[in-house]
DNA sequence: GTCGATAAACTCACTCATCGGTATACGAAG
DNA sequence: CTTCGTATACCGATGAGTGAGTTTATCGAC
């Protein structure tokens, strides 16, 4: 039984994402992760010494995961240009929203949870997150030759967001159609270099 | 005593709307919305059914509140062409960002806060209040001479939630300034009829 | 004009559930 | 025998919500 430390912490914190990224942070107790991880509360502080610690630790999880998902999901976009790539961002975007008890992007919705704690530890963790992802996006796109892919990755980073808090405030999903139009023709604006 | 209960009730009301825009609306007891507003809890519960019902009135008030700044903020700039006016928008948000305890936007904090719940009231009246805004987006570009109003709206207010949400997330406000470029060169892709 | 009746407006003290976190003890593996 | 991991049972604080009683303003009756 030595090793099974590690498999119960990564049970907890699989319990502890799900709940939090279904109800959010403040409203998951530590008894129901605890009971839905199989365990009693107790073992649970054993593993982890605070909620907060919890937390952190699942939101690195969710980092991994998340970073692994769209890695995997590019992967068929290998020879799409620029244009083309940010259709389909969209337009999964505009699929993942159609998920049931769709609720946006746990990240920015913990943040938005803890807008009055700048110096919470969960808030680092995901601004690191939202980084990470605005280098992968200019990374994708400066190799399917877009102009300035920095700045375009903010303007996506920036279409993105928007488009989660639209569609989940007024559940309408042509914003996501919106968005890529924006995106793309805010692209054309820096033309890439014809390639021969 | 007769009448006082409608200055009682908007105390109250003004008391909550403080703590759930600095906390949240789950972080907030009704404890100290009853002591925040002078009375007690029993007395709170007098004038409002639960907290749900006092979070109802409470979106309400701030929904007339943000319009009537908002009608307030834009009467200097009636003679300012669309560009002009969006520039003067995003600037505004990158002010308000400045702000101490800055937090973003309160209605956009609580759908998220309340993602997993869409038939709560309270999401019933964010949507109202988001579309009313986007309302007088549109008119206001309208009015500005803005070639296609509506869509023109609809890609602000995408920029305008992805914007608080970037600056909130990351601490980085020149993202206003990107959101701003973005807005403008959108427009200058549907030119306003030449005026006379 | 004053005296109850009435209803509005409010308070004190309480309910029960749940919160995050812990003291202590027990079983198993090395 | 010690260390790791778990379980039972508990802590004080706080959550939303309430039952029953008290003050206060207004009004009809005389």
């Amino acid at each position: 039984m030595r090793g099974a430390a590690a498999e119960t912490r990564q049970r907890i914190v699989g319990a502890a994402y799900d709940l939090f990224y279904a109800e959010g942070f403040g409203r998951v107790g530590i008894d129901r992760i605890a009971a839905q991880a199989g365990i009693t509360k107790r073992s649970l502080y054993y593993h982890f010494d605070s909620k907060d610690a919890l937390l952190a630790a699942v939101l690195e999880f969710h980092h991994g995961l998340a970073l692994a998902r769209i890695a995997e999901w590019a992967a068929p976009l290998a020879a799409a240009d620029a244009g083309d790539f940010i259709d389909a961002l969209f337009a999964a975007l505009a699929l993942w929203s159609r998920e049931q008890h769709w609720t946006g992007a746990g990240m920015t919705r913990l943040v938005m949870e803890l807008a009055d704690l700048p110096g919470h530890p969960a808030r680092a963790i995901a601004a690191r997150h939202k980084a990470a992802i605005e280098d992968w996006l200019a990374a994708s796109l400066g190799a399917r030759g877009a102009a300035e892919p920095r700045a375009a990755a903010r303007t996506i980073m920036l279409l993105l967001e928007g488009c989660q808090a639209m569609i989940l405030i007024g559940g309408d999903r042509t914003y996501a159609a919106t968005a890529a139009l924006v995106a793309r023709r805010s692209l054309a604006l820096n033309p890439p270099e014809p390639r021969p």
